[in-house]
DNA sequence: ATGGCGATCGAAATCGCTTTCGTCAACTGA
DNA sequence: TCAGTTGACGAAAGCGATTTCGATCGCCAT
């Protein structure tokens, strides 16, 4: 019984397992996909064909003649970036509750990249797009033509009529500002502006949460403690605090964008030989599973990132069966996690 | 049954196109695909009908036609472990040099999943796949029947005929363990053994390398100082450390079989007020972008991930394109970076 | 015996694209 | 001028699966 292994050189088709079973393609589809009734014995005989000719179906036929791939993609900006790879990994394991193989695209957050993913210029073997843009903004409207079955992620950078799950950026980043004013620090500086980007991105958006906090409690926004970092990466969390501590006067606390540019911080931190949150109390943004783990354990905001990937799965899920009503506006809620580093 | 209302695929096609360009499908397909020479006046008719009607490629179709999908499969165990996330990523960019994409699946290190993978049974709508098994070992050979087209990274489970390009586990580990005696150090312990994979594994592999080492020096391995952690992540290593640190006799230095289990030891080590490497030396292994913020940061194993990358993607494109000959077997160089950690 | 009705399964028509084969016209060389 | 090339493009045959018609076979009630 045991079987020889062959590889197949010219591919095996329905057909050839049909002749072989004695019966035709039809058949074989059906035992296939258990759309339709087969008699047990027949089933029999197709289920040993294609083993005994090591059968693999086609997709690409299956694809053309169904419209379904079985596959959507997901475009965000850096899978080099815990969070993204969190969230990828989390939307990877939602989809497949859908029966959906996921195809990533990293756009580095190039504008000309994430222009060249809703074009469909770059791949669009899928059934949809889950997309977390970046470089994007206002204005950018039209690019959406021909983007039915798509959801965004992140910054709600459109106006037009689109499935959007986003977090409460604004109110999270007032929320971690807040605690650190009620833990007596006042001169608290950010790492994470990025001027380049459109007013409702996630970088302007935690900026307005950190001003209008300070602004609320009558205190003045300097303008040396709000430190650009474009790139949100671990090296530019390390010299945006280096920056920081070249000033005449640091600050007592620091409030990053996220946790990498949060590890990155308290990496310079530590190599000067100060603490946190003894010397420098370092707040972050994502809770991503290393802020459990990193030294000390980051004291950050938890924006739900299971509940996004869920919300975003299922809502393009509603979308592509055609059950889906108006473009959706998902809000996920935001929470502190306070451990040592502040 | 019927009465089940489809989906109407409002789908724009080449004939359409040709249609309002005056053409037929066949010279559309050529003023896209670039494959034939076409009037300049025709493809400037041709491009701006595409743009009216917003025609998008129909890629299934296309599959079906020429036998190529333009995207590869990368099945890893985990986006969650840093070093699976850093290796993706390069692929990705790898394969985008080769203009594919890639399909990413998670196999949680189970075997149920990995022979799935092998078995085309989730999905094989590629033109190849990029494999790192776990939980397979030698005389899975069998499952390797109908995989041309595939290449094997980490662990050279299979004996089998197929390309696997690895690192060289044994002497890096070896490395890692020489640096930790000429330190001076003696009691050293590992984490991250796992006896239920196969001998040939990473976690098997570095083992023997730790004990060639130990053995050669005529230094005793212990086996409280090998702790088992079946997963490689974060808390593993945190609670592996805490293991060793309730030891009457706790090391003085401990090789962590990849660098999240590292990031969790110095996690447990800070959390009791202990230093690295003052009271314990760690070592990781894979050198992670993490690795040179952490805290302390942390001298860990470089296996050339990046030159893992390329040389997979490469193999598999020789094979794809069928211009490889017998199955190769590659190597990459590790090398020992020191940071502070040890 | 006859007609009706499921349960099965065959024949053949797509799905949208690529590609071979051929046609027609314009262009070349002698 | 004419056969031979070459360039541009139409007609049509697949690629391999799904799926709509039917056709066939039992089996039961009329």
């Amino acid at each position: 019984m045991r079987g020889v292994v062959r590889t197949p050189m010219t591919s095996v088709t329905m057909a050839d397992v049909g002749e072989r079973a004695g019966v035709t393609a039809r058949t074989v589809s059906n035992v296939l996909s258990g759309s339709a009734a087969v008699r047990p014995e027949t089933r029999e005989r197709v289920l040993r064909a294609v083993e005994e000719l090591g059968y693999r179906m086609n997709t690409s036929a299956r694809s053309l003649r169904t419209g379904r791939t079985g596959t959507i993609g997901l475009a965000i900006p850096d899978l080099g970036i815990d969070y993204f790879s969190d969230l990828a990994s989390r939307i990877m394991i939602e989809a497949e509750r859908h029966g959906w193989g996921v195809v990533i695209e990293q756009t580095g957050a190039r504008r000309e990249t994430e222009l060249a993913i809703l074009s469909g210029a770059r791949r669009q073997h899928s059934d949809g797009l889950i997309f977390q843009p970046h470089a994007l903004g206002p204005g950018d409207e039209r690019h959406l033509a021909g983007n039915d079955r798509l959801v965004i992620l992140g910054d709600r950078i459109f106006n037009g009529p689109v499935d959007h799950v986003g977090m409460a950026n604004t109110e999270a980043a007032a929320m971690a500002t807040r605690y650190l004013l009620d833990r007596g620090h006042r001169r608290i500086a950010v790492i994470g502006s990025n001027p380049d980007v459109s007013t409702v991105s996630a970088a302007s958006l935690r900026l307005d949460g950190y001003s209008r906090e300070l602004v609320d409690r009558g205190l003045p926004i300097r303008d040396d403690y709000v430190v650009v970092a474009k790139q949100w990466h671990l090296r530019d969390g390390a010299t945006g605090m280096a920056q920081l501590l070249s000033l005449p006067e640091p600050p007592e606390a620091v409030f990053c964008f996220n946790d990498t540019l949060a590890f990155g911080a308290l990496h310079t931190l530590a190599a000067r030989g100060l603490r946190a949150p003894d010397d420098i109390a370092i707040i972050g943004f994502d809770n991503v599973p290393m802020a459990e783990f990193s030294v000390p354990p980051l004291t950050t905001i938890d924006p739900g990132t299971g509940q996004i990937a869920k919300q975003a799965v299922d809502l393009l899920a509603s979308r592509v069966e055609g059950r889906a009503a108006a473009p959706a506006e998902l809000m996920t809620d935001c929470s502190l996690v306070v451990r040592r580093s502040a």
